[in-house]
DNA sequence: TTTTCTGCAAACTGTTTGCAAAGGC
DNA sequence: GCCTTTGCAAACAGTTTGCAGAAAA
């Protein structure tokens, strides 16, 4: 059940620095939300965490939940995503990881995808666009293999 | 400001063609949300639709219009897509006019966008993936040309 | 006349905010 | 000690639901 990932600098260690840099303090729930993150390698939603946090007795208030998911997203540490259920879900982003997601919309499950023609047509596109894109984000809804059945 | 769309079958009638079809009455509230779609181009969120039916004289409930929304999207007449904003929006579903969202974070504008080879790099990973995938959506977050200044 | 549709108001859900107490520096 | 952070509870916004009257078939 335990996950290692023996990374260099981890993901944490980055996003407290990057904090610390923006003048942020070191408090009690930003440093739960953080390491929580740390852990996981898919997107959460703002109850998964706080259902997550009491369970390993490091309660933290659904503010302050929300409070730090906000920060870390302004600073781009974490990733928002939208996939349509009706939630935000986040996730600590690490580019070396840069993926989307598969929902089943019948049972809800969610399945992250790397493509590399799809990252390129993006980037393309987003040369030629009027715009300048920052982030993008691709959901492909549908049934799982155990819900097409 | 008046907007031609001189096509065939406009997609209010096949949209109520279907919906006849699938048992439903031609409700007051049902023809009114259907009338206003079929005049937009682009996604409005369930507010701008009761807004504009008021103004319209065709005010209904705000209920009424998200069950009409479901249903057509239910049906598959109706996208909905959630651009990272709080809230859903709906559209015509016109397979001929398949798009996209491009989304400026600073002033909320919403520009559609089609790109031929990201429709291949979908087609192509959605045949690749042990899923059934039914749609997809991308959304490209950035600065309009206005607000990147 | 029977069944569906509609509008209203109330309920719900996810998220945000105000405020006083606790905690970092 | 000053200022930030936290937790609680209340406020909010978008969406959904229950129900009684209006309208379609």
């Amino acid at each position: 059940m335990a996950q290692t990932t023996p990374v260099g600098p981890s993901w944490a260690d980055t996003a407290s620095a990057r904090l610390a840099d923006a003048g942020y303090r070191r408090g009690g729930a930003r440093a739960a939300v953080i390491d929580l993150l740390d852990e996981q390698a898919c997107a959460l939603t703002a109850y998964d965490i706080e259902a997550a946090l009491r369970e390993h007795g490091r309660a933290v208030g659904r503010a302050s939940v929300y409070r730090v998911l906000e920060e870390l997203h302004e600073l781009g540490l974490v990733t928002k995503v939208e996939l349509g259920q009706g939630q935000a879900r986040y996730e600590p982003a690490r580019p070396e990881h840069h993926h989307h997601h598969l929902v089943c919309d019948t049972c809800g499950a969610i399945v992250p995808f790397h493509d590399d023609a799809l990252e390129r047509a993006i980037a393309a596109l987003s040369r030629r666009v009027d715009f300048d894109v920052a982030e993008h984000e691709i959901v492909l809804h549908g049934a799982c293999a155990d819900c097409r059945n």
